[in-house]
DNA sequence: ATTAATGAACAGACAGGTCTGTCTTTATTT
DNA sequence: AAATAAAGACAGACCTGTCTGTTCATTAAT
C-alpha cells in the first residue's frame, strides 16, 4: 500500500475506535489489528500514541467543518441557514455511532497538563466559533460587526449544550431546546 | 477508625483523585496510598472499582447540590435568585480544584454500555433539573405550570454550556455569556 | 535486460511498566 | 480472644513502545 494510504488507514482506523470507546480505552494494538498494519508501521507514521490523538482530533474537526458547512449552506438564506446548525445535529445525532463531542470526550480523558492536546481542542472549538460568525454575518447583513462575535458566541454555547446533553441524555429533546432558544435570540 | 468513617474517607479521596485525574487514569494504588487504607479494607467495602466510581458520583452530586441550594437561597428573591447559578458556577469556577462537570467527565470515559453509571449520572442531572424547576417557580410564581419544565430546561442547558465550555476554555467568558442569555429568557 | 540496492510494510517477540482484584500475614483495637 | 485494619506479595491481564528479521515492490546500476 502507498505511504500515504497507510497513515489515512491508521488514522481513520484510530478515530473510529477512539471516538467510540474512548483514547485511553483503546490500545494501539486493537487499532493495529483493526487497520491490519504491522506495530512498526503504526510508530514509523507516529511517534507516540498522542501524536496518534493529535491525527484524530485533526481528522474528525476536519470532516465535521467541512459536513456542517455543507449542509448549512443547503438551507434557505436568513434565520433558516442558522437554525440548520441543529438540524446538523440532530441528523448528526441520529447516527449509530453518534458519541457526542469528540473535543469535550478527549478532554475529560487526557491529564490537566497536556497543553498539545488543550491547545488543538481550543483551536478547533474556535474555528467552529468562526464559522458561526461567518455564517451569522452572511444571514444578517443588518447586523452590527459589533454584535456578530457575541451572538455567535451564544449561538456556539447552546450549539455546545445541545451536542453534550443528547449524547448524555441519549434524547433529541436538548437539540431541540436549544434550536428554540437559538430563534428567540436571532435578530426577526 | 469507625467503619463508616473509612468509607467516608476513601469516597472522598477517591473523589478528589477521580475528580483531578480522571477516572482511568487513577489507580487503586493511588487512592489506598493517599487514603491512608489498605487495599482489602478498600474492597470490603467497595466490590470493585465500578462501585467506588457510583459512590464518587454519588458524593460529589449531594455536596453539590446541597452548595448550590444555599448559596441561591441567599441571593433576592426574583430574577437575581435564577441568575445566582451562574454566579455559583463563576466561584466554582475561580476554585483551584475546578475540573469541569464530574458526570461529564466520566461518562467520557466508561464504555458505552455501563448502564449503571449512565443511569446515575442522568439521575442526578435530572435532579438538577428539577432543582431550578423549583427556583423558576418558587420566584416566578406568575408563570404558569406549563411553562416551568420548558424554561427550566433551557436554564439547564445554558448551565451546562457555561460549565463545559469555561473548563475546555479555561475562561471565564462562556459564564458571563450563558448569564447574559439566562437574563433575557426569564420573565420580566 | 538482469541484477543489486533501497525503502516500506509485515509479523510478532520482548521489555518494562501499569492495572485490578485476591490473598496471606502481621499488627492493632475493642 | 475476636474482629478489624494494615501492609504488601501475588496472579494474570493489559498497556506502550522497541527491536529483529522477513517479504515485496520499486528504482538504480551494470
Amino acid at each position: 500500500m502507498k505511504h500515504s494510504l497507510v497513515r489515512d488507514t491508521i488514522v481513520e482506523t484510530a478515530s473510529n475506535l477512539f471516538y467510540q470507546k474512548g483514547y485511553n480505552l483503546t490500545g494501539i494494538n486493537e487499532i493495529i489489528r483493526e487497520a491490519g498494519v504491522a506495530k512498526a508501521t503504526l510508530y514509523s507514521h507516529f511517534k507516540s500514541k498522542e501524536d496518534l490523538c493529535l491525527a484524530y482530533l485533526e481528522f474528525k474537526n476536519t470532516t465535521f467543518l467541512k459536513e456542517i458547512k455543507s449542509f448549512t449552506s443547503k438551507a434557505p438564506k436568513g434565520k433558516k441557514q442558522v437554525l440548520a446548525l441543529f438540524d446538523f445535529l440532530k441528523s448528526f445525532f441520529k447516527d449509530k455511532d453518534f458519541n457526542g463531542c469528540w473535543c469535550i470526550n478527549t478532554i475529560s480523558e487526557i491529564p490537566k497538563d497536556n497543553e498539545k492536546i488543550r491547545k488543538e481542542i481550543k483551536k478547533e472549538k474556535y474555528q467552529l466559533i468562526t464559522f458561526i460568525e461567518e455564517l451569522v454575518a452572511s444571514n444578517f447583513p443588518k447586523l452590527t460587526k459589533k454584535k456578530i462575535p457575541t451572538l455567535a458566541k451564544k449561538i456556539y454555547l447552546l450549539y455546545e449544550s445541545a451536542i453534550a446533553e443528547s449524547h448524555l441524555h441519549q434524547d433529541p429533546w436538548a437539540i431541540d431546546s436549544a434550536k428554540e432558544l437559538c430563534d428567540l435570540i436571532l435578530p426577526k
